[in-house]
DNA sequence: CGAAGAAAAAATGACTGTCAGAATTTTCCG
DNA sequence: CGGAAAATTCTGACAGTCATTTTTTCTTCG
């Protein structure tokens, strides 16, 4: 037996699809003992509107010229000022989902929740009244709770490494991979003695994935020294220099690009003694190697979920979240010293290539 | 003028909706001439699909009709004698796979590539006849090349960390996120030396994502003592038992539960005086603590991907591939002692507490 | 009491793109 | 040229909505 249809039970009625579809929906225009009868019928026929086709019919019929698209949910959770940082990088995370929704027919409409915008009550109000069902939540600081939410009524994805309130799919930069790869590719271009420093509260909202990748690749090969990470809760240009003096990184890898100038005044010049790559190419302007954590290919990535399984009336809480990552791309820059030309067999050879951020080979420290 | 729909264009042209349907999809039940005079139109008239209403017209009318929608290819790379870890993992990941699909109406073939299965040439012809486009390709040994295959024809998925031959969306468990949400039980069960025991090769394969982690929390929590990883090609009875003696890890953590007899040879009681973990609940036998890496899900959400894809006409290589991750699971077992039943909110406040691995609480080592 | 008019209730039609299967046209070969 | 096979095109049904139209019920007054 197929799946009940809203005409199937019209015809079951002896009524027509609209009385039926007004019955459901508690409208007005039906009488009250025949919305009674309908929904009797409904539930005893197992009938379940489908949730999409309803959005698609309503805004076909609303607007008969206009191009008619379903429409996602960018929700922002804002509880305090954030850093200007975090701003633009939701915005080209924003960007991302926009770009790649409207591709697969739908709109993105942002809404902020918090001291500055609505509560989440509101917003549960704001997007069942809407027929808004899917949701993009952008990255949030601390650990968001949206419990109180209805969570059948949604499909949604986080875009950060995880979210327990409800948990739901995420979408991320892989931090660890992305690592790997830099330090694969500083290997190649002859660099032996790379240095981290990175800031504690950001290490930990990233679970040491910076960190472990970097200690992983200083334990597991034999020709790269292994300078001590600077780890502070904040890094100073005196903390630094002292660091810096003391172990002689001839790469550093950190967050401030600032440490390009404590760098040259303790001497360094860049990029013929030392090197410096930044982690994040929305802290630099351009005059400096960085990662580029590719923002907008992660909201691309976040809207392909959410719409697929919108697509697949796919609602509510996963019953197991995943977490899907993409690789950053390093941004070669003047601080960097090129690679070696050509690379003898015999360099290939060699059992302590760290794996390159192009992906163009194999990621073991062993060669094929 | 209202924005041209299908059946307006096909007025227009003197033909059928579904004749300019099909040619706007390329597909083949259409003649070429036509096809490019369709096209041709579409663009003058400035007409653009729906893809909303598309894909819902789409699984409409699949779902009305057939119950059968298709077969998946489960690839198998054997290029040589496999360990019987690997043939086990690869049957659970086939046992998910088959499951996941068969729920969303697709069955699924086992092929063999390799000297004691079919050339890849060959595998190409016999999935083009068979008219198959899914495809899951199960994890192999080395790094796999498949370009060999005329891509345009399918959309694939590879149930590791990386392929790059060609560059596909992966699926692999999330071992640096199982581990420091390992870490993080051990240390909430009052352990505070934990060791980690691990073979280069697996190390490598894994990007050193287990060491990673490991390392990691070791340096960032201040009452987690630093054990040195016993780091070897191959872990045996000899430099097993002297690392530990060396060391007295309070909990060990590695692949071979042969561990608890050289644990015992030496003196420890588990678990009174000592814990251990294996990581991979297919090399035990259900009498130690272990970790499940899920590969039944790992298949499902394998599948699903595939499935989407599929259902949505995106063949061939990803623009930007990405790998999809889920968290191992703890299962507990005698060789671990259990945690204080009441924890004071004294101890919750602490900085130094790993991250749990059911995710029933923030993942940074401060709690929020 | 009954007929006009008003109000309430229910039905109709049109709208999107897709796909299986039917219908039509073209090609091919003896 | 006949007839089968292949290539190409067309038909119909399908989802839920809402402005509009039709049908039914109710009210009121000569």
């Amino acid at each position: 037996m197929p799946a009940p249809t809203l005409r199937s039970l019209a015809r079951e009625l002896g009524l027509s699809r609209t009385t039926v579809s007004d019955a459901l929906c508690g409208s007005l225009r039906v009488k009250a003992a025949t919305a009674e009868r309908v929904r009797a019928a409904a539930k005893a026929a197992g009938y379940e509107r489908n949730p999409l086709t309803g959005a698609v019919m309503s805004q076909l019929r609303r607007s008969r010229t206009q191009q008619f698209r379903g429409v996602l949910a960018a929700v922002e959770l804002v509880e305090d000022v954030r850093s200007g940082i975090a701003v633009r990088y939701n915005s080209a995370l924003l960007a991302g989902i926009s770009e790649r929704a409207s591709q697969l027919g739908f709109n993105v409409e942002r809404f902020v929740v918090g001291p500055q915008g609505v509560r989440i009550k509101r917003l549960d109000t704001i997007l069942h009244t809407r027929g808004i069902q899917g949701v993009v939540l952008l990255p949030a600081s601390g650990f968001p709770d949206l419990t109180a939410l209805d969570w059948n009524r949604y499909t949604a994805v986080y875009t950060d490494y995880f979210i327990d309130h409800p948990p739901l799919h995420c979408v991320c930069s892989d931090h660890y991979r992305s690592m790997i790869a830099l330090l694969r590719d500083l290997h190649e271009r002859g660099y032996r003695r790379p240095g981290l420093f990175m800031e504690i509260p950001l290490s930990e909202r990233l679970q040491y994935r910076w960190e472990g990748a970097f200690l992983a690749v200083q334990n597991a090969v034999p020709d790269i020294s292994a300078v001590p990470t600077l780890r502070l809760q904040e890094i100073t240009r005196s903390s630094f220099e002292a660091w810096f003096r003391k172990y002689n990184p001839d790469v550093v890898i950190g967050h401030s690009p600032e440490a390009v100038t404590w760098m040259k005044s303790t001497g360094a010049r860049l990029p013929k003694t030392h090197g410096f790559v930044c982690l994040n190419v929305l802290r630099t302007n351009g005059n400096c190697a960085t990662l580029d954590l590719q923002t907008a290919e992660l909201g691309a990535r976040a809207a392909e979920l959410v719409v697929g399984q919108l697509l697949h009336n796919e609602l509510g809480i996963p019953t197991q979240p995943s977490l899907t990552t993409i690789p950053a791309r390093l941004i070669d820059g003047p601080t960097l010293r090129s690679a070696p030309r050509q690379r003898s067999p015999r360099h290939q050879s060699t059992s302590s290539i760290p794996p390159s951020i192009d992906s163009s080979r194999p990621l073991s420290l062993q060669e094929a």
